[in-house]
DNA sequence: ATTAGCTAAGTTTTT
DNA sequence: CTTAGCTAAT
């Protein structure tokens, strides 16, 4: 029988098992893509808990993204299983969430309000406008989201309002000094921190009050942080200040994958290790055991060409398998035409499955086309970032509703539903209410009670805002609405809570009205479940922790390959996944690399570790697709070959004119556009409901699979003979 | 107070 | 070509 220790060390390599026994101190695993380095944190915390004792409570992992700390701790539990009573689960989770766990914690030290929201990026630009508005500055001539990009960079890089006071050298870091102030005040009077705030404030907080810090020191024993080629200054502090006197830091990453200095990410922070702590133990893991030797040799011939890097040896023992693919299209709706017929000839073959089948871009733009072309043939498809689900209108109107019942000084929250629904307090009220809050230092939402209390009470020589009777009454209804959602969210659940929400304000019947209600209501639906779902995960689930993940939350975390879907996704979001069929489109020059990237070498090396990423993501098929032509901004141009290509020495090109490339088109073409997509309910005259569960282009038709609900069961159907109605 | 219609700007990459 | 933000008209 195999004891703990042998099933935790059984599936790994020499190196990795060496990694993975290096207990005590310092530990830095440098190497290359595929190679099995979020194995060995996985099997290293096993090994601490399982073999040599460690407490979980006493271990903590941090990820770059929830869904890498999912899979994490999904991976630990069938590695050590877990919840026996009095087990505790190792902390597995990314820096942010670690931020929001800190500062919620002990951030009243700092002066955090422990009911703080999380401000996004939309919230933050929306912020910016206010200040500007208030400091008599032109959003046309100051940038909202140039100053954004340099209040977020100083904090990315520790410096406070007064360390960037010194900093100023241009006239433009003056202006982002003034709205960095104003900024950080509304911001603290709305009871809130941004993206950036949960890293350097928990820093800062760690920095002055040395016995809280203690606290998190004596509890985290052990660290391991994966990706540390991409962590910025507060990251790094952050680890360090926990780490400073046991040193139990293991840094696992690899430097030609860093690619996100534009949030300030620093490369030096892998690779001063060495010198940050001189008696680190560094193991270097060989071997890729993700893709196939064409894949490898093709990635590895496009990132040597960087001069800021060292060359490791990176190899793999699995077969040579198909030739990296070039395919040369006319257009991007041909590009991804292309792609679109390839996925269908793979799976018509064998020879892959469309859920395991991944398209990559340098920019989300880009994926609009790619989308028009798998919605045209009913090809199922899961698109991350881009309209992020998070981002939309009516997700962010009805979180801003929860956000509000939650923390009344949320003013960003607070403006964006004031008056939506229609409830007649239009601009100018709210301009009054505005100036009135930040002459008297007080949040928007005293603003409205003021306003009530004054109406009421008739005074005539009050100070308070002075509003339209119409608006008031308005005012009015909304404190009282509000008042009795506070009440409910006691006692109810937050999916009642949404419900009670969105039909009290009669958000539901004016959304309804709108453009695309219906799929918009959707949404609000779908917001509905995730709320249920974490609930039934988690039991009665605060509204704090339910806002904080919705927060938190990115796409990437809805990978579900289940589905049968394909996956459309930039080249950044995949970094840390891997997909049997990879498809990288708009090998172009600009584009890839991007023509704001180009002219400097630095980013320019950069641009090549983007490509470097996306190929390494491929376990057995990768195609690299350029287009000759390409619109942008409505103009068409034309755009050279990516330079990288030259650089992959075999490579089976599909020009336009190729003839197996042509034939593939053809059947696609020739396929009528369908408006039918897998899990559309259809009905069918003799079989009666179904839903379709797949498409299949033939010459001229496609083949439609369809489950029936009676006797009928599962039927192909001949799209132009079977009628189909959409249901 | 709300809305339609116009103009100008925009595409890197995101927790 | 889109879309966000602003102006003019109701
Ligand atoms: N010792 C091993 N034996 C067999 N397969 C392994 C071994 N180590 C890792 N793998 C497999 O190799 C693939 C890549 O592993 P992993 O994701 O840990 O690599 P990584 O170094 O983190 O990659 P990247 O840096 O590209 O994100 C996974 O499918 C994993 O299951």
């Amino acid at each position: 029988m195999l004891n703990a220790s042998d099933t935790i060390l059984n599936n790994l390599n020499a190196k990795q098992r060496e990694a993975v026994e290096s207990i005590e101190g310092p530990l830095l695993v440098l190497a290359g893509p595929g190679s099995g380095k979020t194995r060995v944190i996985t099997h290293r915390i096993a090994y601490l808990t399982r073999v040599f004792g460690v407490a979980p409570r006493n271990v903590l992992a941090v990820t770059f993204t929830n869904k890498a700390a999912k899979e994490m701790s999904e991976r630990l539990e069938s590695l050590i299983g877990t919840n026996e009573t009095n087990y505790r689960n190792p902390t597995v989770g990314t820096f942010h969430s670690l931020g929001v766990q800190i500062l919620r914690s002990h951030g009243d030290r700092i002066g955090i309000n422990k009911d703080f929201v999380i401000y996004d990026q939309a919230d933050q630009l929306s912020t910016i406008r206010r200040s500007l508005d208030q400091l008599g500055l032109d959003p046309k001539r100051y940038n909202p989201n140039a100053i954004l990009a340099g209040i977020s960079g100083a904090k990315n890089q520790m410096l406070t309002l007064e360390d960037h006071a010194a900093k100023r050298t241009h006239y433009f870091e003056e202006i982002v000094h003034r709205v960095y102030e104003l900024y950080d005040n509304l911001l603290n009077r709305a009871n809130a921190v941004d993206f950036d705030d949960l890293l350097m404030k928990s820093v800062l907080l760690f920095q002055n009050e040395p016995e809280i810090l203690k606290l998190y020191q004596d509890r985290y024993l052990y660290v391991l942080v994966d990706e540390y080629q991409d962590t910025n200054v507060c990251q790094y502090n952050l680890m360090n200040q926990i780490t400073e006197h046991h040193k139990n830091i293991c840094a696992v990453g690899d430097p030609d994958q860093s690619i996100y200095s534009w949030r300030h990410a620093d490369i030096q922070n892998i690779l001063n290790f060495e010198n940050d702590y001189p008696e680190a133990k560094t193991v270097l893991l060989e071997q890729n055991y993700r893709s196939t030797q064409h894949i490898l040799d093709g990635a590895k011939a496009v990132i040597a060409p960087n001069q800021q890097r060292k060359d490791m040896p990176l190899w793999t023992d699995k077969e040579a398998g198909p030739p990296i693919n070039l395919i040369i299209s006319s257009s991007e709706q041909e590009e991804a035409l292309s792609v679109v017929s390839e996925i269908v000839r793979l799976e018509r073959e064998g020879l892959a499955q469309p859920g395991g089948c991944a398209i990559m871009y340098r920019t989300n733009a880009q994926s609009r086309a790619l989308e028009d072309a798998f919605n045209r043939y009913g090809m199922p498809y899961h698109l991350i970032g881009g309209l992020r689900f998070w981002e939309r209108k009516e997700i962010k109107d009805v979180i801003a509703y929860l956000r509000v019942i939650q923390n009344p000084s949320d003013d960003v929250s607070l403006n964006r539903i004031i008056n939506v629904p229609n409830r007649s307090i239009g601009q100018k009220t709210v301009e009054e209410l505005t100036t009135w809050s930040i002459e008297n230092n007080v949040p928007l939402y005293s603003a409205l009670k003021v306003a009530l209390t004054d109406s009421e009470q008739a005074a005539t020589d009050s100070n308070g805002p002075r509003l339209q009777t119409r608006a008031v009454k308005s005012i009015k209804a909304l404190l009282e609405i509000f008042d009795s959602f506070v009440r409910d969210s006691k006692n109810i659940s937050i999916v009642e809570l949404l419900d009670v929400v969105t039909e009290k304000t009669g958000y539901r019947q004016s959304l309804l009205n709108e453009d695309d209600g219906e799929e918009r209501w959707d949404n609000v639906q779908e917001l509905r479940t995730v709320a249920a779902q974490i609930e039934e995960l988690d039991g009665e689930l605060a509204l704090s922790a339910f806002l904080e993940s919705a927060s938190l939350a990115s796409d990437i975390d809805k990978i579900e390959d289940e589905s049968g879907a394909a996956t459309l996704i930039t080249l950044h979001q995949a970094k840390g996944l891997e997909f049997p069929t990879v498809f990288i489109v708009g090998m172009e020059d600009n584009l890839l690399p991007h023509s704001r990237s180009k002219e400097d070498p630095v980013q320019l090396e950069e641009e090549r570790r983007i490509c470097y990423v996306g190929m390494t993501r491929a376990k057995e098929r990768l195609y690299l697709l350029r287009a000759t032509h390409r619109s942008l901004f409505g103009s068409r141009l034309s755009n050279p070959p990516s330079p990288f290509l030259a650089n992959i020495p075999e490579i089976k090109t599909q020009g336009t004119n190729d003839f197996s490339a042509t034939e593939n088109k053809k059947t696609i073409l020739e396929m009528p556009a369908i408006d039918l997509r897998a899990g559309d309910h259809v009905e069918h005259t003799s079989y009666g409901e179904g839903i379709v569960i797949g498409i299949l282009p033939e010459t001229g038709d496609a083949q439609i699979t369809v489950a029936f609900k009676g006797n009928a069961g599962v039927k192909r159907l001949l799209y132009s003979l079977a009628k189909l109605r959409k249901l």
